[in-house]
DNA sequence: TCTAAAAAAGATGTTTTTATCTTCATTTCC
DNA sequence: GGAAATGAAGATAAAAACATCTTTTTTAGA
C-alpha cells in the first residue's frame, strides 16, 4: 500500500513530533538509528520533506531536523501525498480505469468503504494530535525498543 | 496494494469463470484484448497460474485457457497468495516488525479492521460465486466495454 | 504424417523503487 | 577567519516489478 519511503517518512515525522521543536533538533543519523531505517535513504526522504515544508532543518553543528509548530499542524495524508502521491488510494482495486458506484468492479463494494475510512482518519487528524495519542497510549514507534 | 500481476490475474480468472469451461477455451490474445492488459505479460501470469492449478489450459489448435469446475472452487485469496504472496496483507501498515494489539503502531487500529474484512471476503467466496454475482449485478470486468 | 495453432519455457530488456556514495553549501564555535 | 559538523544535491548502483521477444513443445486436424 505505502512505499517504504512513505512509511519511513510517516514514522520519522511522528518521531520528530514527539521529540523535537525549534530549539531541539535531531540528526539524520540518530533518527535512522532509532527507527532502524537505512540512513542515506532516509536522508533523501527528509530532504524532500524539508523542501515541501513538512519538516524543518538547519545545517551545521547542532543542526538537524525538527518539526516547527506549523509542521505539526499537517496531517498524515499530507505526508503520503508528498511522497507517494494519492493515486494508489484513489484507483480501482483491480486497476480498472473506470470503476465507480454506478459501474463497479467485482470487489468495488469491498474496497471502497475502507478507502473512505482510512482517508478520513489520515486527513482529519494533525500530526500533533497523533503524537499526543501515541504518548498517551504508548504506541510503538521505534523498532529499537522492541525485540525483532 | 496489489501488484499489476495480481490485478491482471484476478480479472483474468473472473473472466475465464464467466466465459469458459472444459469445452470452451479462450486464447491469451483474446483475454488480453478483452481486459486491455499487456499480452506477453499476461501469458506469463497465466502460465504461473496454470502451474499452480488455479487455471487450466491446453496447447495446440483450439487450445487456450479455461477454468475447470475445480478451478472455480478456488478463492480470490488463492490467486493473491499465488501471485503476490500474503505478506502485504499481514505486515504492519507502517512497516514495523512487531505490531500487534498489545503493541500497536500509531495507525494500527485504523488499518487492522479493514484487513480483517477484506481477508474474510476474499477467502470466503469462491470464484464461481463471485462470477455469478458479477453476472447478476452487471459489474464491470472488461475495460473494452467502457470508454477510457 | 505434415502443418499450423496454441501454450510453455527461457532469455532479455525497461522502468521504478530502494539505496548508497561523493561532493558541495551552510552554520557554529573557537 | 578556519575547522568541524551538519544537511543539500547530484551521481551512481542494486533489486524488484513490469514487460517483451524468441525458441520449444504439444496438439488438432487436413
Amino acid at each position: 500500500m505505502l512505499s517504504n519511503a512513505a512509511k519511513y517518512a510517516i514514522r520519522s515525522i511522528l518521531y520528530l513530533a514527539m521529540y523535537t521543536d525549534r530549539k531541539k533538533k535531531i540528526r539524520v543519523k540518530k533518527i535512522a538509528e532509532e527507527l532502524s531505517t537505512p540512513q542515506p535513504f532516509l536522508a533523501k526522504i527528509l530532504q524532500k520533506l524539508t523542501k515541501s515544508k513538512l519538516v524543518s532543518s538547519t545545517k551545521g553543528p547542532n543542526g538537524g531536523f525538527y518539526l516547527s509548530e506549523a509542521n505539526k499542524q499537517n496531517s498524515i495524508w499530507d505526508i503520503i501525498e508528498n511522497i507517494d502521491g494519492t493515486v494508489k488510494f484513489e484507483e480501482c482495486f483491480l486497476g480498472l480505469k473506470k470503476c465507480e458506484d454506478a459501474n463497479p468492479c467485482p470487489v468495488h463494494y469491498i474496497a471502497v468503504p475502507f478507502r473512505k475510512q482510512i482517508l478520513l482518519d489520515f486527513k482529519d487528524k494533525t500530526i500533533i494530535e497523533f503524537s499526543k495519542e501515541i504518548e498517551l497510549s504508548g504506541s510503538v514507534l521505534s523498532l529499537k525498543k522492541i525485540d525483532i
